[in-house]
Formats: structure tokens, C-alpha cells, sequence
DNA sequence: CGTGACAATGTAATCGTTTACAAGTGCAAC
DNA sequence: GTTGCACTTGTAAACGATTACATTGTCACG
């Protein structure tokens, strides 16, 4: 059954298209009678307004796009969800955009942007280098999310990441560790290099030897993560506790402990980060940092929405972190 | 900087709107010199077609909505992946839309459908009634992949839950299990359904006894089915092995029986469902059902474009299944 | 030189809306 | 009876693209 137009229901409702348009609009000055029949014509015909029609003349879609890089990421799901809700608040609907971390695929959805099938975009992770980000938020309403470039005009909401790895190595320096390493990523994402800092100031400011075999290299995967916790096990001195810069990448660094006959955390202590789902779930649960993921959410949201708007501010802003212990590294521990 | 539209181009070309579209679609008909000097204003004034306007005139956006719950539900992540290669060959961009069982949020996305501003979509959960799917059907190109229901004529790809679960449970026959207890959730959905009469069947055709106290019902949690485990173990004729209807409530059920100083698999094998990418993480790595995530999102996409061609074909397709064995039920089994 | 074919380009309708402006009606106030 | 106003409604111009059709120019051929 092939849609009708406004046109058809004038016709139907014998009014003009301006009229059923006023009456899709609730403007008010539509007789009651007129606004009725109209109403009539719309259910008879099953009538639904072309937003093709209705976005072009507007000039606006309310859609946003969320560009990530997969959603098998689930540190993004609550911040999404966050973004979702506040979103739908202000009338627009948001789409999810997965990258894989593929410049041709994020183009693919930038594309949609520039060519107004979208009024603005969320970045929770990008492929763009600060140039192309900085470029592309001349021109259209974006916002960095989590992940960002600094000193490029671009919007960001996050995590003071630095403090917040600070935070996880002094915790273990606190639990009575004393060799403690870290598993990260060799890439250049700003994430991955305040952790790294906040991890170094950590040992330095509680009296721990840092050496270079203290920090191993892994990509993003579980099994990457396994062969990084094997490298760091080979040494002589072992480590006593793991940072683990994801807490995907503490759960290898666990089963390969364990696998290798070690206790967790009796003989060695892992720590992650992001409070994932499978932190609480895993065995053993896992000590991890906690970003403040609903207001992350809802403020790049709203801040996206006032770039829309055009507004010409472009706001710096730091959410809570919060430590989240459990048996990777205290098993005494009381969780709520 | 504001964009250009065609008819700036146009006067700085020095031609015709008419012109400028010709060298945008690659009309062969243009001469060199109009097409160089065309793109050079192009260039120039950075022109890029606006989508709504294109589309609105070719009455067609080549977007698809993938329609899911939640995409903290990995079980989805490799489908998706495979919907939006597929998607991608035939021009089409693939947008996720989460709708977390939320009938109005997922009735906004079909909105999108409805007005024109995306082409169809492929559905992997959904909130409808089989009416209202069916209906949806009637008037525009959607197709259910994984979750369906039957007959009301929407194309179907998914995996025959009811013979994977029976292969499952008969795995736990064949490792000597005799009490062998089945988490599941207490809704309608066909996978759901399914699983437990392939359980029930499995069970039969091994002689092994069934009893209600041997079927615990959650919710889809991890702490949930943790607490469903509890209450399997309550009985005074404890279970031997658990097929669970997801490896999430799989992990949930290990868990517990560790917590109660029960060893997996020794005093209890636990086997999952989906492989996701939590299983071969997990401690012990858990025992699960494969479903051919590639071939089924590859195939849900081609037929959704096929419908969206215009094609009256219904096809209902099922993909193989294949049983991944793990440490949560065989230590002993030699992994890839 | 006249004709026809063909290539290159322009003109204008169209897609489905919204909305500024114009126009019509009825009524109250003078 | 005119005037002015409020209220409803219609007319038509956008929004930015595509494309059928018309037009123009060039050239080969008789």
C-alpha cells in the first residue's frame, strides 16, 4: 500500500496543503471543523509526512550520529544509553555508527554530516588525525566524548584519565604491593598516554621502582593481553600487581596468572579499568575505575544540542572517576 | 563556513544546475572542459550534494536500520559486523538503533522507516506483536534475523535453535552428566522456546530424567541466573551440568558454583549459548553453541535489498550451528 | 546548400514539505 | 454603511537535488 502525500489528503479533505500542514503542526488557527476533517482524511488515508520533504524545507534532521568503533566495546553502552535518553529529551534521534577503527567507513558516516542527513555528531572514538577533527568541527556541530583531541576547537567531555590511573596504582601501592606493572596499548590515544603518566606518577609518589620490563604492550584484544602477561611473567622479579589500562585486558592478564598455577590476587593483584560488565561477573571480580558514564552521556548531549543551536562556546569538562574494588584485588572487600 | 548548494556551483561554472548534476552522477554526456571546470568550482566552493534534497527527489536515502535491544548484548556484535559489509557492497549505510525493549523507543526508529528517511530494516530483537510485525511488513522491506516470529510473512534468517540446544545438552550427555539442569528466561521468544523443547528432547532420547526442579527461570542478567543457580543447588539432588540459554547466564551460573566451593566442571559441566566473546575469556573458558554469525547477517542484508528491490519472495532461512567445547565442561578438549 | 544525426547544454517540472503573504469572511464599532 | 480587525484559509515560493524534454551547434553527406 503505497504512502499518500499531503497532497492527497488536502484533496481527500478538500482543504489546501497549507491547511493540513498547519494541522500536522498544531497551529492553532485551524477551525475546529477544518482540523477535524483533516485529521479524518490523515487516518483514511494512512498518512504520514515525507521527512525527506519535511527535513529539506527545514533544513535540519533531528539526527544524531554516535561514531564508535564497535559496540562490542561495552565500556560505550552506558554512556550511550546516556546519550539516548538525553537526546530523545531534546527531540532527536540517535543512531549508532561502528567504525571498526576503518578511515573508509568513518568517512562513509561523516559523509552523511556534511551532506545534512545528520545535524551533528558524538565521538566517542575517531580514525580522523587533529587536523581532520579540527577541520570537519569548523564546519558542522560535533563533540568529543571519553576520547579527544586537545586545542582543537572541539567540545570535550571526560575523564581526568591521569588522576583516574593515579588512583588504581595507588590503590594497589595501598593493598602492600610493591612491584607493580602495567599493561597498556602502544598507540597514541590521549587515554592510553594519561594512564600510562598516572601510572608512572603513582609509583613514583609511593617510594615503587619503575623499570622499563614493569610495562608490557599489548593491542586491545584478550589474547593480547594474555601474551603481555606472559612477557611480564618471564622476567626474573616477578610483578606483584597489574594496571591494566582495560578491563578486558585485566581478564587475560588474569587467566594467564592463573593458567601459569598463580594465585589472583594472593600472589599477584590486577586492576582494570572502565567498569565493564564483565567486572563484576568474572572470576574473580575485578577491581576496576569507574567513569561517571550517565553525566558524560547527557553532558555531551546537551552540549551538542547548544552547538546546534549555535552556540559558539566550546566547553573543557572533567567527570568523576570513581575506584571500584573487588577480589582481583581485595577479596575482603564489601561490595555494595 | 556555509556549504554551497548546486545552483552556486552552477554560476560559478558558468553553467547549468542541470550540468553540474550530470558531472556529479558521472553522466557521460558532458564535454571535458564543462566536466573540469565543473569540479574545479566544486573544489572551490567545497560543494557536497545535500542528501535530503537528492534523496528526496530519488525517493530513497540508502540508509538501513538495524533494530536491537541493547548492544551491551555481544551476542550481536559479529552479525552486525557482517550486516554492515554486506551493507556497505551494496551501497548502503547501516545505522544501529538500540531500542532497550522500550516500545516507544523503538516505535521513534520505525518512525524513520515509516517517513521515508531509511530504507528498511533488519530486525534482531523487537518489541512488536506478531500483528503489528506483520503488518509493519505489509508495507515496508524488513526482514527478522535471529528472533522472529513465524508466519506472517516477513523473510526469517536465523539458526535452528531447537536442534542446536539438543546438540548442546547431548554434549553434557555424552561427558556422562546424568542431572543435567537448564537456566533459561520465562518470555515467549521462539530462541527461548525453542532451546528448552531441544533440552527436553535431549533429555528424552538420553534417558536422563527431567523434573521441573531441574529448569530454573531468570531474567537475562548475569545476576540473575547467579541467583537461579542458587536455586538449583537448594535441591537435595543437586544437578550434575547446566545448558544455559546464554553464556552471559552461563558465566552467572559458574560463578555461583564456585562461590558455593563447587568445582566447573568437576562436580558441575555448565555449557552457554551464542559464543560470545566473553567464553573463551572466561575462568574456566566456557562451553557454548556457535551460530554462523557471518553467512546470517550477510544473508538478512542481501534479502532485505532484494525486498527493498521490489522482490515478493519470502524466503525463511536457517544456518548451521556448531558446538564449541571448552574448559566449563571438558578441560581435556584441545582448542584451535 | 540543405538535411539529418548527434553531442552538449539548458529549461523547467518534480519530489513533499513549510510558511510568508494575500485574500476572504464575519462581525463589532462608529 | 463603512471601516477595521480577527480569524481562517489559500496561493505560491522556497528547500536542493534529478531528469525528461527542448534547444543549440557542429559536422558529414548528398
Amino acid at each position: 500500500m503505497l504512502i499518500a502525500t499531503i497532497k492527497e489528503v488536502a484533496k481527500a479533505a478538500g482543504v489546501s496543503v497549507a491547511t493540513v500542514s498547519r494541522v500536522l503542526n498544531n497551529d492553532r488557527k485551524v477551525a475546529d471543523r477544518t482540523r477535524v476533517s483533516v485529521e479524518d482524511a490523515i487516518q483514511r488515508l494512512n498518512y504520514r509526512p515525507n521527512l525527506l520533504g519535511r527535513n529539506l524545507r527545514l533544513q535540519q534532521t533531528r539526527m544524531i550520529l554516535v561514531i564508535l568503533s564497535s559496540i562490542s566495546n561495552n565500556f560505550h553502552a552506558k554512556i550511550i544509553r546516556s546519550i539516548e535518553n538525553e537526546g530523545r529529551l531534546h527531540g532527536y534521534n540517535i543512531m549508532l555508527c561502528a567504525t571498526h577503527d576503518d578511515r573508509k567507513i568513518e568517512a562513509a558516516y561523516l559523509e552523511l554530516l556534511k551532506n545534512k542527513m545528520a545535524d551533528g555528531i558524538i565521538f566517542l572514538s575517531t580514525t580522523l588525525t587533529a587536523l581532520e577533527m579540527k577541520e570537519l568541527g569548523r564546519d558542522y556541530p560535533i563533540i568529543q566524548c571519553g576520547e579527544y583531541y586537545e586545542g582543537i576547537d572541539v567540545p570535550i567531555v571526560s575523564v581526568d584519565n591521569e588522576m583516574a590511573a593515579f588512583t588504581a596504582v595507588s590503590h594497589l601501592a595501598a593493598i602492600g604491593r610493591k612491584r607493580i606493572a602495567h599493561i597498556t596499548v602502544s598507540n597514541d590515544i590521549i587515554s592510553t598516554r594519561l594512564r600510562l603518566s598516572g601510572y608512572m606518577r603513582a609509583l613514583k609518589e609511593n617510594n615503587l621502582p619503575y623499570s622499563e620490563h614493569l610495562v608490557a604492550y599489548a593491542r586491545y584484544g584478550y589474547g593480547s593481553a594474555y601474551a603481555a602477561m606472559e612477557n611480564l611473567l618471564s622476567h626474573d622479579t616477578k610483578p606483584d600487581a597489574v594496571f591494566a589500562i582495560s578491563d578486558r585486558m585485566a581478564a587475560g592478564a588474569i587467566k594467564c596468572t592463573i593458567d601459569k598455577g598463580l594465585q589472583v590476587p594472593g600472589d599477584i593483584a590486577v586492576a582494570g579499568f572502565d567498569n565493564t560488565d564483565i567486572t563484576p561477573i568474572y572470576n574473580p571480580s575485578i577491581t576496576t575505575m569507574s567513569q561517571s558514564e550517565q553525566d558524560m552521556g547527557a553532558a555531551a548531549m546537551r552540549i551538542l544540542v547548544e552547538r546546534i543551536g549555535g552556540s559558539e562556546e566550546i566547553p573543557f569538562r572533567f567527570f568523576k572517576y570513581s575506584l571500584i574494588v573487588r577480589d582481583s584485588t581485595d577479596p575482603t572487600h564489601t561490595e555494595q
